[in-house]
RNA sequence: GCCCGGAUGGCGGAAUGGUAGACGCGGAGGCCUCAAAAGCCUCUAUUCGAAAGGGUGUGUGGGUUCGAAUCCCACUCCGGGCACCA
């Protein structure tokens, strides 16, 4: 394509400028109104491919905008650069995950470079840095301290892909690995957790404060998963001191309790068991055992299955509401994690208890009047009580009530509160993260590393293969310590930390990197935070953005913090993703179209445009034939702005005229426009109304009676300044051209419209018929209901369509339309 | 199964109770040129009509309203999230 000018010259000087100039480099002290925008930092796998584009592309558009506002924006980038590619590839090349992951670094730096995205490069941070190290693992023994750390053992999540434990949020609905598809297999192992759960009231709670997307909202909600119910014993018959503790929700249904259920991993399930029935339990627990995730958690509706994963344990429990002997089984669709691990089962009104008791032949008593018609089996809506003594005819809500209190007084009941959120594990066995500095001492226990002897660092010669051990595990060298209470031999800890606990703090560290012996000071963090403006991607609603919210709170609450805000991330704008032929654009998909080759022929420039023109930026982008040609237009538009701007093909003349006006009316609607589209991320109709103007300009300024310099030259900067944050190089050497080097275009304040110029002299009015539109007419903006009707009822085509006949109503909405109803 | 989005020209989309289809892509025609590329101009939902003008039209069916893409009810399809959490 045949530019007017150089993309390549022109965008890597202003690269080079925003480089060395300092301008986008902003300090703590700065007296300006502050603003903190922020892009999640990326995990470094290389060139940038276009889901970074859009990102950065949207951040930077953000700080330039931001800026321009007036405000001190803080635009920091850093890298998220711990992680298994990195250590899978060394394992594959014999080599160390740091070269890999230092290359990278650098290749995806230099494209965010040329993309003409600005940042505080000064402020960079790397989770690989021994610096950064050091305070995620003083952060990590703060933890500690507090008992916000604990180790313990766990039926865990084990990924025979990853060789490493996870943690639930990374196990997929399938029961798979989140990063490597594989079949997730559970393992009973001691590991590191931290308390995530001490918070779950909190952050469910503080959601309500935050300005995010209300499906990533509902989705934290749901991942929480608040329950209130009541818990109460159930006595064992034949033995009054024995009881088990169940939760339910639905108190008003005790008297459908037609069976109990615990879990296989119920501590009282042996003591319960018959002699009868010990070798069906125990094949059942045995089976459990070995079950994968998915297999337990398979579709309940399958009535196959279930017969064998449920067994008879032998003994009865009595009914508290009417005192009947009800039996006892084990089954593996009650989870020993959640609740008591015991359930009082309800077949009709609970749609698992349903499926349960019919295939084991188990009575339903309802306790709910089922609407007429229903034809299903559990029925869990509203309706009077029936079948319950004394909730009889109550609704639910009433009966919940009253069952309560009944519970709370005969069967040692309490109102409690369950999470569906488990603690975090955060232990990985895996090379290539922060390791965790912890001394495992024969005599004192777990030792933390002292203070002074962060960061622990791994050693290079570590041999890194998939045993599943820890790699660190078989270095004699690293793992042989003494202990720092008592001198005697001990050893170091093994496992590393999870990548997510670097991108729990990082946006911390950014807002103070410069402070010595402090994992961020926080009075420079308390300037910044909370960020103003987060943007990524939709994939972490749940992990890093409830991760992060953890640990905010939780570092205030160990002394690290005091004073900041408990909520990290005020607003949260979440970018739709790539897709090429129905699926995401990504490297392991191997459908990348790298930014590149637009670099050269649109430049970023274009590229940026496009990504903002394409639609709104919330949606996903599929990436078509068309795709190309649109990334075109939007070069092409770059282009027409700069010839027009030139001048040539503009006819001037020295004296004014009514065009001007006009055409100032327009400028002065698009700075609306224009602003209120970056306000309300609609991004493509911002750009639309540029592109609109620039038609209007082109028009104005050649055909007709031509141009008035001073009106020209005010839609031409106006245009550079509204479209400055999207398309930074072009408009910067524009706006060079036209005032001199000592004006710098990112430096100017954002254009303020003038108020008089929002007003028309006329606006178009339009009369309807019965609701169907038949004149448009020229009117004042001012113009009175009657007014409006008359010169509606005067129009000729209406009259035509009246056929003289007198109308039954006129709704008049002046001055935009006139609706009779004849 | 439950929850949340969404459905508008050939395509991406605009319009959140008052002119449906802004803007762009694609397409058609024209200007410029020896020719092409680039650029510029005009047209472009559909249908009847020579035109003036009219009919139809925002997934489907109903409703509210002077007036509905927009609000309400029911349904269909598509996308996403959650899913033995008692």
């Amino acid at each position: 394509m045949a530019r007017p000018f150089n993309v390549r010259d022109i965008e890597s000087k202003w690269q080079e400028r925003w480089r060395t100039s300092g301008f986008y480099e902003v300090d703590n002290d700065d007296p300006r109104e502050r603003f903190y925008a922020l892009c999640m930092y990326p995990y470094p796998s290389g060139v940038a491919h276009q889901g970074h584009v859009r990102n950065y592309t949207f951040g930077d558009l953000v700080v330039r905008y931001q800026t321009m506002r007036g405000r001190a924006v803080l635009s920091p980038f850093g890298f998220d650069s711990f992680g298994l590619p990195a250590e899978n590839a060394a394992i594959k090349a014999g080599s160390h995950p740091r070269l890999f992951t230092d290359q990278r670094i650098l290749e995806l730096k230099e494209s965010v470079r040329q993309l003409g995205a600005v940042y505080d490069w000064r402020r960079e941070v790397q989770s690989h840095d021994p610096t950064y190290m050091k305070y995620a693992q003083m952060i990590f023994l703060k933890f500690f301290e507090a008992g916000l750390a604990y180790r313990a053992k766990a039926t865990v999540n084990w990924c025979p892909g990853c060789v490493t434990v996870l943690a639930n949020e990374q196990v997929g609905a399938d029961g798979t690995c989140e990063r490597s598809g594989d079949l997730v297999e559970r393992k009973e192992l001691e590991q590191w957790f931290f308390r995530i759960t001490d918070y779950a009231e909190e952050l469910l709670k503080e959601i309500d404060t935050l300005e995010w997307p209300e499906r990533v909202k509902t989705m934290q909600r749901n991942w929480i998963g608040r329950s209130e119910g009541v818990e109460f014993s159930l006595v064992v018959e034949g033995s009054p001191d024995l009881s088990i503790r169940v939760f339910t929700t639905r108190p008003d249904t005790g008297f459908g309790v037609t069976y109990a259920v615990v879990a296989p991993e119920h501590p009282l399930l042996e003591t319960i068991t018959t002699n009868e029935q010990k070798s069906a339990v125990a094949e059942l627990v045995e089976r459990t055992r070995v079950a994968s995730e998915l297999e337990r958690t398979a579709s309940s509706s399958g009535g196959d299955g279930l017969e064998k994963r449920g067994a008879f344990t032998g003994s009865y429990v009595i009914n508290p509401f009417n005192g009947a002997r009800v039996p006892v089984y084990v089954a593996d669709y009650v989870l020993g994690t959640y609740g008591t691990g015991a359930i009082m089962a309800v077949p009709s009104e609970d749609e698992r208890d349903y499926a349960f008791a019919h295939v084991h032949k188990l009575p339903i008593v309802r306790t709910v009047q089922i609407p007429e018609g229903f034809t299903g089996g559990a029925y869990t809506g509203e309706g009077p009580k029936i079948n319950s003594d004394f909730l009889n005819g109550l609704d639910i809500a009433t009966s919940k009530t009253l069952a309560t209190e009944f519970l709370i007084e005969k069967a040692e009941g309490a109102v409690t509160v369950n999470y569906r959120l488990r603690d975090w594990l955060v232990s990985r066995q895996r090379f290539w993260g922060n390791p965790i500095p912890i001394i495992h001492c024969g005599a004192c226990g777990l030792v933390p590393v002292p203070l002074d002897q962060l960061p622990v660092l791994a050693p290079d010669d570590v041999v890194m293969d998939k045993s599943g051990q820890s790699p660190l595990a078989t270095h004699e060298e690293f793992r042989k310590v003494a202990c720092p209470r008592c001198g005697a031999d001990a050893r170091r800890e093994a496992d590393t930390m999870d990548t997510f606990t670097d991108s729990s703090w990082y946006f911390l560290r950014f807002t103070d990197p410069f402070s010595e012996g402090l994992a961020f000071d926080p009075v420079a963090a308390a300037s910044w935070m909370p960020v103003d403006q987060y943007i990524g991607g939709i994939e972490h609603a749940i992990l890093h953005l409830l991760y992060a919210r953890f640990y905010m709170k939780a570092l205030i609450d160990v002394g690290l913090a005091e004073g900041l805000p408990r909520e990290p991330f005020r607003r949260l704008f979440t970018q739709g993703m790539i897709r090429m032929d129905g699926s995401k654009m990504s490297k392991s998909k191997g459908n990348l179209v790298a930014p590149q080759q637009y670099y050269d022929s649109v430049g970023a420039d274009g590229l940026r445009l496009f990504h903002l023109f394409v639609g709104p930026p919330a949606d996903d982008v599929d990436w078509t034939q068309q795709t190309n040609d649109v990334i075109d237009g939007c070069g092409r538009f770059l282009d027409r702005l700069y010839r027009l701007a030139q001048g040539d093909e503009c006819h001037f003349r020295t004296d004014e005229s009514p065009a001007d006006l006009a055409l100032r009316r327009s400028v002065h609607k698009t700075i609306v426009r224009v602003s209120d589209g970056l306000d309300k991320w609609s991004y493509n109709t911002s750009v639309a109304s540029l592109m609109e103007l620039l038609n209007t300009v082109s028009k104005y300024a050649r055909e007709g009676s031509g141009a008035f310099r001073p009106v020209f030259d005010e839609a031409i900067d106006t245009m550079l300044l509204l479209l400055a944050p999207m398309a930074p190089h072009v408009t910067a050497e524009m706006w060079e051209q036209r005032h001199g080097a000592a004006s710098e275009l990112h430096a100017q304040l954002w254009p303020v419209p003038d108020a008089a110029l929002l007003i028309d002299d006329t606006v178009t009015m339009v009369v309807q018929v019965a609701g169907k539109v038949r004149a448009r007419l020229e009117v004042p903006p001012d113009i009175s209901e009657a007014d409006a009707t008359t010169a509606a009822l005067a129009d000729e085509n209406v009259q035509r369509i009246l056929l003289g006949a007198a109308p039954r109503r006129v709704v008049a909405v002046p001055p935009r339309m006139v609706n009779i109803v004849p």
